[in-house]
DNA sequence: TCTGGGGTCCTAGGACCC
DNA sequence: TCTGGGGTCCTAGGACCC
């Protein structure tokens, strides 16, 4: 058991990824505001902005439309993720030469244990420097790294020094770093969570460190426990090299509302043509398949279905989704969202059933 | 202001089995 | 007539993350 020794963690995150990127290709971008989304015209909204536009008050998320009036003069590209997928491979290749202990969490960010690779805090802090240069030399990226005990410090730590940053928690400082920061700051806390600790009288992660387990349990149910812990600066979670993928989906947005009829049956073609490209990539057959619909006023619902046989082919997923439609999709409702997502995924080889009966397992 | 698309995990109720 | 308890699977919805 190696579980009681000091670890060292890396939290790196790099800075305004997919805007940095459109920023490193067309060098005439360089210095603007950048947003990276969909157009306001097909209801697109902010997957990224570069700093430059982030001084206006964009953020991701957010309407494109609103970005665009905040600041007319910002350059909208269209998201390229096969481009951020290429550069992320890079990265993360440069990561693993560090340590094979990498998590990658998404495209731009990763957790590495650097225990072994860096005997004690001092020699961490040059290792991080080190990993950061040789990004920005590399592939012209700046990447924010957080060094700590355990994720969940190096993870917020990272987020303090965006961008270009190196914040290290020393061992037995955790909880000075992290009682003054608001509640939302802690990995899990969203809009709802947030609002009913605040009820609570509850802003910053100083206060939820204080309170009794019993009375965290009762204000966040399950995460009770999980969440008090990480205020307190207690995490530990280790490194995951390899997860394993649990659903594989496609869905859009169309530019304007949509009665079912061809054109929204055409949609669901294509989508679930998509969703069975994206599993045969994957190497995975599906035992349900689920339908999700966003009406005209948001609402979104979803249904699901169940078969014996795992599906692998478009026109097998279409089928299933088409009667899911069928369920739902009557009168004169307006439609603002159609995906299909597959789950219950089973390996693709042993979905097939063995043809020749006299060959199965005996 | 008017709300993307890729995911993970959790909850709660109901069916069904023993 | 009044009514078990544990387990598993399925379905729908929602919070959250990047």
């Amino acid at each position: 058991m190696t579980r009681h020794a000091a670890r060292i963690i890396f939290h790196a995150d790099l800075d305004a990824f997919y805007a940095s990127v459109e920023q490193l290709d067309n060098p005439e971008l360089r210095g603007m505001p950048v947003v990276v989304g969909g157009s306001p015209e097909h209801r697109g909204v902010v997957t990224a902005a570069s700093y430059e536009a982030r001084a206006f008050g964009i953020h991701s998320a957010m309407p494109m439309s609103r970005a665009l009036r905040l600041c007319p003069h910002a350059v909208r590209v269209s998201p390229r993720f096969d481009r951020y997928g290429e550069m992320s491979r890079r990265v993360m290749a440069i990561f693993r030469s560090f340590t094979p202990l990498v998590e990658p969490l998404s495209l731009d960010e990763a957790f590495l244990d650097v225990t072994d690779a860096a005997p004690g805090m001092a020699a961490a802090e040059a290792l991080a420097r080190d990993l950061r240069r040789r990004v920005r030399d590399e592939t012209g990226l700046t990447v924010s790294i957080g060094v700590a005990a355990n994720k969940s410090v190096a993870k917020i730590a990272s987020d303090r020094g965006k961008p270009d940053g190196l914040t290290v928690v020393l061992p037995g400082g955790e909880t000075a770093f992290l009682a003054p920061l608001p509640i939302r700051a802690l990995w899990g806390v969203g809009p709802r969570t947030e609002q009913g600790l605040q009820r609570a009288g509850i802003r910053t992660v100083g206060d939820l460190a204080r309170l009794k387990l019993a009375d965290a349990a009762r204000l966040l149910g399950s995460r009770g426990e999980f969440l008090h812990a990480m205020a307190r600066g207690i995490d530990e979670r280790e490194i995951v090299t390899d997860w394993e993928r649990k659903s594989v989906g496609a869905e859009t947005t169309f530019a304007h509302d949509l009665g079912d009829g061809p054109e929204l049956r055409a949609i669901l073609r294509d989508l679930a043509a998509d969703v069975a490209r994206r599993l045969a990539r994957t190497g995975f057959a599906a035992r349900t398949v689920s339908l999700k619909l966003r009406y005209a006023d948001f609402k979104t619902i979803s249904r699901q279905s169940s078969v014996e046989a795992p599906v692998v082919d478009a026109a097998a997923i279409e089928r299933i989704a088409g009667a899911l439609l069928d369920r739902v999709a009557g009168g004169q409702q307006q439609f603002r969202l159609l995906g299909i997502h597959c789950s219950k995924l089973v390996d693709r080889a042993e979905a097939q059933p063995p043809l020749p009966l006299e060959i199965s397992e005996c």
